[in-house]
DNA sequence: AATCAAACTGTTATTGTATAACATATCATC
DNA sequence: GATGATATGTTATACAATAACAGTTTGATT
């Protein structure tokens, strides 16, 4: 892809044609045939990822997923659901401005913002 | 306390007292005089207690801090410092218009949001 | 070209986080 | 007292992440 190195391409291809969010383990496994075998190796490639933007982690699951949009911004916003473990990705928000005057009384300089939204998706709660 | 169990009781005491989020095993050396001795013992107390709502899981830092508020919504912002550690609970805040249409349109139905905001506290970035 | 430092890569071993599975006990209700 | 539901304790294991070191490649400088 753009600029990357070889156990970075590997874990984001992975990441790409993952149907949902993929522990390292995970992509372990999926990458032992392109040569890695060691999690540093997948953890070195993940932290170069997410650097770059083209990787998040979701918190709540210690997992990861490819990230397709350009970030001007670190507001990241997740729907994750209960029941299914999909993860979507949405459009990034603005830091709501009750939230934000609150931070800035306490004296806290905001590097980046994360939001997960805990639920169920439509086809889960439909059932 | 309040309806707890003992072992309830021994691990919300030491959450409450503590300066800093715990993780499961800080708890759990904080607790073995109280009797408290494996690992599960310490997490089904602290699933009891984030049920009841007297205590949040920071996903951020695999951690855990005891919480004063009542929450009528289930809308938790945290403050996490980079440098330090520390973790503040703001107020809870409603979820923003756009996030709320997003996730709408997607048919997802939120049962909590967890908003943690990351960067430096105002000791660390006057430091 | 030879040297050296910096960055990257691979490997082993270990630390930290969380839960499965089973045993034992406690208490209410019939 | 038998039964079932809930709580508790214990052992062992699975899952997540990093420390520490060795070897290699790269690229700048002499």
């Amino acid at each position: 892809m753009k600029d990357l190195t070889q156990n970075q391409n590997a874990v984001y291809r992975h990441l790409r044609t993952a149907a949902r969010p993929q522990s390292a383990y995970d992509i372990l496994d999926g990458v032992r045939e392109q040569g890695l075998r060691a999690p540093p190796q997948i953890y070195r490639a993940l932290k170069a990822l997410t650097d770059k933007g083209l990787v998040h982690r979701v918190e709540s699951l210690n997992a990861f997923i490819a990230c397709d949009r350009k970030h001007k911004n670190n507001r990241i916003v997740f729907s994750i659901c209960d029941d299914c473990g999909t993860v979507e990705e949405l459009a990034p928000v603005d830091i709501p401005p009750k939230l934000k005057l609150m931070s800035q009384q306490s004296g806290f300089k905001t590097r980046k913002m994360v939001i997960e939204l805990v639920g169920k998706c439509s086809a889960c709660w439909q059932a």
